[in-house]
Parts: structure tokens; C-alpha cells; sequence
DNA sequence: TCTTTAAATGTTATGTTGTAACAACAATGA
DNA sequence: TCATTGTTGTTACAACATAACATTTAAAGA
């Protein structure tokens, strides 16, 4: 599939995802969506808002954008990265996988960032390894940093 | 052991090991450092220059507490936490364990910060799964999202 | 000791990121 | 139509981080 149609794929469920929790996607909200599915990387607010205007066209100041990606996040739409302060889209809108808990390659040279999904007996043990030191796990996300194979080590 | 003297132990340590390493324990990196020693919790730079003319009447302004902060993370006698933009006290400063690699229990309620050392088992799952994905870790860190056990869920 | 050089810190300014507060507008339902 | 709620626009500001240059301190060599 080219990235165009995965895009147009994912704005289809996101609407319809939407639609079925009781809330809109509306234009702006399309519009901020469609930015990071189109970026080849993790972008913060103030990169998505430049992104929208230079890229696609659309007027959304940062304000906005920080508005509309914490609706996003709670439609599970997209992924807010701590680790990097930067947003992604979520890459599995498109394609009928279930959700897991997802972890996060994040290159800190390129920012390009990896959805993938480890062995649950890691984040398993990593919980283990918490509550023996008194935590609990607040999150379910891993986010590590890395160097992609395109960036120098 | 006390807090006090653990923290003029560590100190003592500290200077030590910036002696060997050719450089030089100064008296605003040793009152930085000190700073962080006593803190309960993980302080960002402001919050430690704040600390520090506060609680140990030493006036650091922000712009030399980030310096020092960064040669004190070169010294490995800090860690800086990416995940909340904070620093802690490296806690083996006292003590006479090997380095591992670190690991971090953050609770995002008060900022508590455990550091701990998970088995080496899941840090090497970790690095098969980011491998297999192209990606290698950049840092051998990890920062997780908690709650602990004096803050509620 | 004196001078030179480098390292550390002080100072000021500015850039970046994130949020608060309120205004304006749009959609929905009684 | 009117009232209510949700969304977006606008302005201001707080918090975080760095750049650039001045000043001071420490170290090293003549």
C-alpha cells in the first residue's frame, strides 16, 4: 500500500473510531492527524503546527495543536513520547491489530520512531521488578532510546 | 548510616573520582552535587539552583547549575532523567558497587525516584527485540512511569 | 615570581516549550 | 429561537534551556 492510501485508511477509522466513542473528528482535528501520518518521525507541538502550514497548507496554531493531540491520545490515536516530548501517530489506526501495550524505538539522532511489540514476559518482569521496589507501573509504554540503522552510531 | 554522613561520604568519593579522572571537584559543583544528595527527589536544574539558595544558602544561578550538572553526568555522579527532565544523585556515589546499567522507577505523583537493577535477562530481551527491528539502544537506560507506594494510583 | 593560558563561573539576553485565561464561534437539543 | 456545550482563536505568561560574551580563578611554564 502506498503511503497515501495508508493515510487515507487511517483517517477512515480514526472518523469512524471516533465516531463510535461519542465525539467528532473534526477538520483541525483531521487536519493534525493527518500531519503526523504523514511525517516520517516524531514531531513536537510547535514541529507539527510548522509541519501542517509548510506541508499540508493548514493554519493550526501551537495551542491548538497541544489541544488536539491530548484529544487524540485520548481517542488512542496517537502516542505522546516522554522520553522526546514528541508525538507520533499510532501505527496500528490502519490495520485491525489489537492494541498492546506499546513500546518505542526512538532514534535520538533522527527521531524516527518503531512501534513494536517485545515479548510480554519482559514488560512482565519489568513489573516484577517494580512492585519488589515498591512501584507500580503508572504506564504500560517502554520508550528507549536508540540509534536507527540509518544514523551513526 | 545517616543521610549526612552518607552524603559526606559520597562526596568524599566524589572528589576522589573527578581526581582521577584528571579534573577537579570545585566548591559550586560540590554544593550542586550536595543539593542533589539531600533532596528527597529529582530536581530540574531550576528547582535545584532553588534548592540550593533555599535550604544551603548557596546562590547558584540556573545557567551554572546546567553546566555543572552536565560535567557532573560526565563524571557519572549524577543521572539525568529524560523522561521528566530532572536529576538525581547516581546512588552507588557511597557505596562500593559496580556500575550497572541504570534503571529508574519514577513516580510522576511526587517524583520519587528509585534506582534499580532489573536482571540483566530483560535488558537483553530488550536489546534482542530492538535489534531485530533495526534499531540499537544508545543508552543503556531505562525510565519507567510509577506510582509509589506514598502516593495514590 | 611573573606572565601566559586555559578552565570555571558570572551575566545578560534570547529561544523554546507548555499552559492559563478568556473571547469567539459552531453545533446540538429543548 | 434560545440556551447549553464543545471547539477553536487569541493573548499573555510561566517554565525550561541555551548562546554569547565578560570576568574571575587556577595551572603551567619561563
Amino acid at each position: 500500500m502506498t503511503r497515501e492510501s495508508l493515510t487515507s485508511t487511517a483517517l477512515e477509522r480514526a472518523e469512524k473510531h471516533c465516531k463510535e466513542q461519542g465525539s467528532k473528528l473534526t477538520d483541525k482535528r483531521r487536519q493534525v492527524l493527518s500531519g503526523l501520518l504523514a511525517s516520517e518521525k516524531a514531531l513536537s507541538a510547535y514541529e507539527l503546527s510548522d509541519f501542517c502550514r509548510t506541508e499540508l497548507g493548514h493554519n493550526i496554531l501551537p495551542m491548538s495543536v497541544y489541544r488536539i493531540l491530548e484529544f487524540l491520545e485520548e481517542q488512542n490515536l496517537v502516542h505522546r513520547l516522554n522520553l522526546a516530548n514528541k508525538y507520533v501517530a499510532c501505527s496500528h489506526i490502519a490495520c485491525e491489530h489489537e492494541h498492546r501495550l506499546p513500546q518505542f524505538l526512538i532514534c535520538t539522532s533522527c527521531h524516527r520512531v518503531e512501534e513494536v511489540s517485545l515479548p510480554s514476559s519482559v514488560m512482565s518482569s519489568i513489573e516484577v521488578g517494580a512492585k519488589t521496589a515498591g512501584y507500580h507501573l503508572a504506564r504500560n509504554q517502554l520508550e528507549l532510546e536508540c540509534v536507527c540503522s540509518d544514523c551513526p552510531a
